[in-house]
RNA sequence: GCCCCGUUCGUCUAGAGGCCUAGGACGCCAGAUUCUCAUUCUGGUAGCACGGGUUCAAAUCCCGUACGGGGUACCA
């Protein structure tokens, strides 16, 4: 089937229901996110339902700040659920019920600590229940993104579904709220994948139906290992934190194992919840790659108004965060700097340094830029001196103040694109910035601008 | 160990037996444009894990091998 084909499937799926049932364990993390971005698009592409259910069984771990904070990052990247949230740790007597059927049933059975049977039809304090398993059944389901899978019930134990605390169990608490909730698909990472013939086993015994599985493939790191929150950089609030925009966060992580058919990969996600199709997702891990991350988030921030942007940018020039004295701020002449600058960044936090000239008493120290103009460049003294004495009564207009620099490095033989060097870090602090003639013309006093190349002059 | 899954340029992917001399994107390299950087443009680099089949024809189907990953909790 083409991926038209797999449109036209969207379409005729009936009424799906999908949900995104994260653990409040820590962090929303790009895994996380990827999974909750996949049944948020397979939804929006079917015109199914997008529930939110929080999965707090292990009272322990769970801590409600953590809830908050995942809710919080969900909202950030878009990812807007139609139900929920809804709490697993509210269903208790529910998960219980369940599991007291199983148990009059004897499709379950008492345990201790020491895994032993023991004798008895009532959930009991400091007592666990398993599942029984059935011997020498072989079950079989076939998952949308990796077809048929089986296993064989004798290589699977009887696991626990309730805890001697009297707590449910993951895979209990996962298929019973499934099959109440009408959940008809269940998108998922493939470490999940082998826990499936448990829960299908689990739905038989309640005779609830099973919904359909698809189960994503790992996003991995450089070696290649499921990412984890130890080893990698995984927090989606670190990301925000980092300057990424949402939308392009959203837009990467849509490519990992899945690509668009008509080769766009930049796009906005309403329009790859058009494209999207659960069948074209792909099965072996996917690498997360900084750098293409990076030169999408490049791309959206150029394309921001400069309206969007300056407001989206705010955050990294508040008196708070800004690297300058808050009253030094001028709010004209960084919205001017904003139109120079703005094409120039990769992420939102590299924009104070290259406005932080403006509002900083001195130009920052960068050794680096320093060799590479003053010591190591052609002439650096003598262009500085030469710039002193024309700018200091050229016209203060972009155009004549480039004439006039250019000026003084053709009578030393030198071409503006070297020539502006010295002065640029003069001005700056550094060889990289905003487009130095511009600037001066439309940020910088004169004298600002004589007395910063006057002191550079003194330091060589 | 046992079970399950996977394998197309360095990375993310397109590919559904002939349209493949394997396409795109990021990265990297080179060049053009440019007051730095960035942008933009042009060109280049580089891949079907291996071995057997099936077929007139295989990246694509089958089997095996190797390698990688996931699971195997009173975590989720």
């Amino acid at each position: 089937m083409g991926s038209i084909g797999r449109q036209v499937a969207n379409l005729l799926a009936v009424n799906p229901r999908v949900r995104f049932a994260p653990s409040p364990t820590g962090y929303l993390h790009v895994g996380s996110a990827r999974t909750a971005l996949f049944n948020w698009l397979y939804a929006r592409a079917t015109g199914g339902t997008y529930v939110l259910r929080v999965e707090d069984t292990d009272a322990e771990r769970n801590r409600p700040e953590l809830t908050e904070n995942l809710l919080a990052e969900l909202e950030w990247l878009g990812l807007d659920w139609d139900e929920g949230p809804l709490y697993q740790s509210e269903r208790r007597d529910r998960h219980r019920g369940v599991v007291q059927d199983l148990l009059n049933g004897n499709l379950a059975y008492l345990c201790n600590a020491d895994n032993e049977e023991v004798p008895g039809q009532e959930i009991t304090d400091g007592l666990a229940v398993r599942f029984r398993m059935p011997a020498n059944q072989t079950v079989a389901f076939t998952d949308l993104v990796r077809g048929p899978v089986s296993f064989a019930t004798e290589d699977l134990e009887d696991f626990v579904i309730w805890r001697s605390n009297g707590t449910p169990m993951f895979l209990l608490a996962n298929a019973v709220d499934d099959a109440d909730m009408g959940i008809t698909h269940a998108i998922r990472g493939e470490d999940l994948l082998s826990g499936v013939p448990k829960v299908l086993l689990l739905l038989d015994a309640i005779g609830a139906p099973h919904p359909v599985y698809a189960h994503l493939p790992l996003l991995v790191n450089a070696q290649r290992k499921k990412l984890s929150k130890r080893r990698d950089d995984v927090s989606i609030a670190d990301y925000r934190e980092k300057g990424y925009l949402p939308e392009a966060m959203v837009n990467y992580l849509a490519l990992l194992g899945w690509g668009p058919p008509d080769d766009v990969e930049e796009r906005p996600i309403a329009e790859i919840a058009k494209l999207f199709a659960l069948e074209d997702v792909n099965k072996a891990p996917a690498f997360f790659d900084l750098k293409k991350l990076e030169f999408i988030n490049a791309g959206y921030l150029r394309a921001l108004s400069k309206e969007d942007f300056m407001e989206r940018a705010a955050p990294w020039v508040s008196a708070e965060a800004a690297p300058w004295p808050a009253e030094n701020f001028d709010a004209e002449k960084y919205s001017i700097m904003v139109g120079l600058v703005q094409e120039k960044l990769r992420t939102l936090a590299d924009l104070p340094r290259f406005v932080d000239f403006l509002f900083l008493d001195e130009p920052v120290d960068d050794p680096d830029s320093w060799h590479k103009a003053m010591v190591k460049g052609p002439q650096a003294a003598e262009m500085l001196d030469g710039a002193a004495v024309v700018l200091a009564d050229c016209s203060w207009e972009t155009e004549a103040i480039k004439e006039a620099v250019a000026a003084v490095g053709e009578g030393l033989g030198i071409k503006l694109g070297k020539a502006q060097a010295p002065i640029r870090v003069a001005l700056t602090g550094r060889t990289v910035g905003p487009p130095i003639f511009e600037t001066m013309a439309l940020c910088l006093d004169r004298q600002v601008v004589l007395d910063r190349i006057a002191q550079a002059r003194s330091r060589l």
